[in-house]
DNA sequence: AAATAAATTTAGGCTAGTCTAAAAATAATT
DNA sequence: AATTATTTTTAGACTAGCCTAAATTTATTT
């Protein structure tokens, strides 16, 4: 089918899309993909010939839907890996996406189906991303990230922006996990820093940055 | 650590030695690798300077303990994967192997002591075959083909040798699963094929051809 | 012991994916 | 509009793994 290498490029072009909403860089494909701009050209050039990509030289890329249905079967496996792991392995949510960087290229659809099923389809991953089904359908996000809300907003936490395990680890130890209630008890005027309450228990500091990588929807 | 490429190769290479018993042919690997001979010597060399086989020029190869290890780690992935696959995701014995061959390849200590902890660490795969444990300990097998036993010996099927979808499905059509009972009803001295009863019910014929590629031990 | 056959290695070449350095195209400034 | 900076592509080279064809070594026959 297609190389791990090619499945990686084209998940990476995917994600870049849905930043940007337009034509993707070379320059942050190469980025992304933690490698250089001249690799990246070539790697656009053969992808081009499988009619996995529009491309046209110095103009961008985008995806066409052949390669978007690719992508979407790799987020799609990558997703329900990590929710394995995490609901099967006891595997933490931090720990789980570099072992789904591997496993989400194994070929099989009896097997994604069956995990899929194993798990009772879950909608969401360990760290609130939707899971494509199987015909790549993804149910549309509505989240906005927490620096967004005001004082006295109620929310429950949705999902991260950040997905390194630095940040995580961070989120754990401040008591910040999927599915919690959010309140906003205060927002600082200087920073934008918020003072917030998690499910009406413990009250916390965090920062503007912070608060960027949290996403949350109202309650 | 090793390339895919790599650990297929020491695998080739233990279950050839396994097999023969002593030094394994450059040609022989080539065959079980479906590969040319030229491209194992290639092989041969670097295997050789990464000190995982003892190479010498014409004389054949042999795992170092550093080889053997990485192919035990290996063989002990495929078959925890292949168990996983029929116990949790209902694969059937014959449709495990071919997926197991990817995810055999999947580097994480936490996964696979995971995957052996869910399974309650079983000590044998579907095939019958043994399951090395963390330290590459595998369970001594004294199974015999039921070619090697006569008339009247009330047997226990144990595994197979030949792993063939082909053959697998034969063995479910004729109604033969490991943990059988199978007792040698009959030995044809023409063409030493045999008439067994299996599990005090039905009575088979099977092939001499058959018959070694099917193992057990006395009940 | 020579001759022949079989197995193995070497030589040279190919593709996928990567890199650096240089050239070309596009974008941003003056 | 011209110059400068940035981005992107091309050129040429490298490694891993594979191939065919030819050379070499080892094994088998005569
Ligand atoms: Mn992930
Ligand atoms: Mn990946
Ligand atoms: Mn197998
Ligand atoms: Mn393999």
């Amino acid at each position: 089918m297609h190389s791990f290498t090619e499945e990686n490029y084209l998940k990476a072009i995917y994600k870049l899309t849905e930043q940007v909403g337009s034509e993707v860089s070379t320059n942050a494909i190469a980025e992304k993909m933690s490698t250089k701009a001249a690799s990246v050209t070539d790697m656009l050039k053969k992808l081009s010939d499988k009619k996995l990509i529009n491309y046209q030289k110095y103009q961008g890329v985008t995806l066409t839907s052949k390669g978007e249905k690719v992508a979407l079967s790799v987020i799609r496996k990558h997703r329900l890996w990590e929710m394995f792991l995490l609901e099967k392995l006891d595997f933490k949510w931090d720990e789980v996406h570099d072992v789904a960087e591997q496993l989400e290229h194994i070929n099989s659809d009896k097997l994604i189906e069956q995990i899929d099923k194993f798990l009772n389809y879950p909608k969401f991953d360990p760290h609130g991303d939707p899971i494509p089904d199987a015909n790549g359908k993804i149910q549309a996000q509505k989240s906005k990230s927490i620096a967004h809300y005001i004082k006295n907003d109620v929310l429950v936490m949705t999902g991260v922006v950040d997905h390194t395990t630095a940040f995580l680890q961070y989120l754990d130890k401040t008591g910040i996990a999927l599915g919690d209630e959010i309140k906003i008890k205060e927002v600082v005027f200087f920073d934008r820093s918020l003072q917030i309450t998690i499910n009406k228990k413990t009250t916390v500091f965090i920062s503007n940055d912070v608060a960027k990588n949290i996403l949350a929807i109202k309650k």
